[in-house]
DNA sequence: GATGTGATGTTATTATGTAACGTTATTGCG
DNA sequence: CGCAATAACGTTACATAATAACATCACATC
């Protein structure tokens, strides 16, 4: 069972515009679409965004999806399950869905133990087509 | 168990000199790697090279590593396994092992029906430090 | 006030990947 | 064979993603 902590990470200004921008989307943002939806606020060159962005995957509230080259939200970033996370990605629609699953971590961790390997993060990205897509 | 066939696909001079260069190569090269190395033969843009890559993917002979932005060949190309294989990575050496475990597939399969979602492909890059450099 | 640390701002550059266009090779068929 | 269809190829230009290097600012601590 995953401990659960309900604050927030204190957050810098350009971490709270960021982490905004990919809260209220509908959708992962890469990082130059944010960096154009925060031109508003300020925000003039890409690393702004990048450091920004590289807190907070570090805080564990956003994650990147290295297939699409974009970031995230998490889905529960009040709690600290954050140790493998899987994503399924509609090829059609874009719509991205966190998932937990708690066998899939024992898994990969069976895997690396099995090649005396040493886990620091997984990667996994489910790409298919969601059912809404599907009809 | 997997279904075997012996044969390499059918490939032009460019998809050869491309899985070439990946096959003798002792870590996952870059797109633009790959160009740089295959200047000599005649290359002269990266269209060669990731028109190639695209193809060598499609027959499952090449695999991308999302995580890295680089390719390698196929650990068994001879055979026709290619569902769902997972990677090692190691984040000091940058050594890089195929996996192939059924366990695995079948718990992303379980994964995808719980969300009504049809899977294609599977991304699952396990990145930490190998046996090797633990010591 | 000196100092250390972390975040910020800015310019330039590198790395990765595609669009658009035209040409060449090959294949299949009337 | 002649011809259309298709796939691979070559080239230029461009778009997107990410980082290097350097100066500055904010703030806490001693």
């Amino acid at each position: 069972m995953a401990d659960h902590n309900h604050e927030l990470p204190e957050m810098t200004k350009n971490q709270a515009l960021v982490y905004g921008a990919l809260n209220s989307a509908q959708a992962p943002l890469s990082a130059y679409t944010i960096l154009d939806q925060l031109r508003e606020e300020g925000f003039r060159a890409p690393l702004q965004v990048y450091r920004a962005l590289d807190k907070l995957v570090e805080f564990g509230v956003v994650h990147k999806l290295e297939s699409l080259n974009a970031f995230v939200a998490c889905a529960h970033p009040d709690c600290y399950s954050h140790e493998t996370v899987a994503f399924t990605i509609c090829e059609k629609c874009g719509q991205v869905a966190e998932v937990n699953d708690d066998k899939l971590g024992g898994r990969l961790e069976k895997i690396a133990a099995a090649g005396d390997f040493a886990l620091r993060r997984s990667i996994i990205e489910l790409r298919g087509i969601c059912a809404v897509c599907r009809g």
